[in-house]
DNA sequence: TTGCCATACCTTGAACCACAAGGTATAGTC
DNA sequence: GACTATACCTTGTGGTTCAAGGTATGGCAA
């Protein structure tokens, strides 16, 4: 039922850090984070609803988010705001991310810088 | 049968980044894979056999990379080694990584700096 | 007024990846 | 003679993400 730790089942819950991350400065609900993510991204990165929603949702049930609703010129929306566990959640996930992809990069950009190491590639 | 391109699947493929990685200077074998990225990354990251092992054979069908069996001390080892097309997709794994992470990091690093934004927490 | 697009929420099913756990076999050590 | 380390491998499970769909309102254009 909870094999939750070990590895952190790789680059698992890069759509709950950011998510995460966006809600760090102010409250936003789900359409706008999806569209958030994209533009802020330069594209790069493009997080569907059918992804967003369940995360808000989960995210929320564990307490690391509060919601209100709230309508905007006729529309409906579901504002969600950091709670202060979600804060610390932020901050460890941050915290794992950092760590795990300076260990890749490392590993990447190893003298690789100017040599064609051809004997390797043959 | 191929809803392969889209989004990454996110950071999916960073097993198989990290073993052509390996690979671009020097042949390896499957087990010598497993400890080398465990303490390549300070233990940061730890692979399992039940990873690396699959993901050789696919790569090697995929014609990314060539084997050849040989016996060191008793031991019998399968020794695997970058082919061309091996290389190219290790620039595309490594560029589009760099490319993602840089986004990511980009978001999750902008004005944490010194600031404790209380507000947002409240 | 009818149709369409953008907004805004949501759920479902399938795909996929990584993991843990197990299974085989040999070499060296206690 | 048993245990550990080496070295290979496969299977089943589980958790994430995705694409695709489904609902409803507002605004705009034809």
């Amino acid at each position: 039922m909870a094999p939750r730790d070990s590895n952190p089942s790789f680059m698992n819950g890069v759509p709950e850090l950011l998510i995460l991350t966006l809600l760090r400065s102010h409250e936003m609900y789900g359409y706008e984070i999806v569209q958030a993510i994209h533009d802020r991204t330069q594209q790069a990165i493009a997080i569907g609803e059918g992804v967003v929603y369940p995360v808000l949702h989960a995210l929320e049930e564990q307490g690391a988010l509060r919601s209100h609703r709230k309508t905007v010129a006729g529309r409906s929306r579901i504002y969600y705001s950091l709670t202060r566990p979600g804060a610390r959640r932020l901050a460890d996930l941050t915290a794992n991310w950092t760590h795990i992809t300076s260990a890749i990069q490392t590993l990447v950009t190893n003298y690789v810088i100017g040599g064609t190491h051809a004997q390797a590639i043959a």
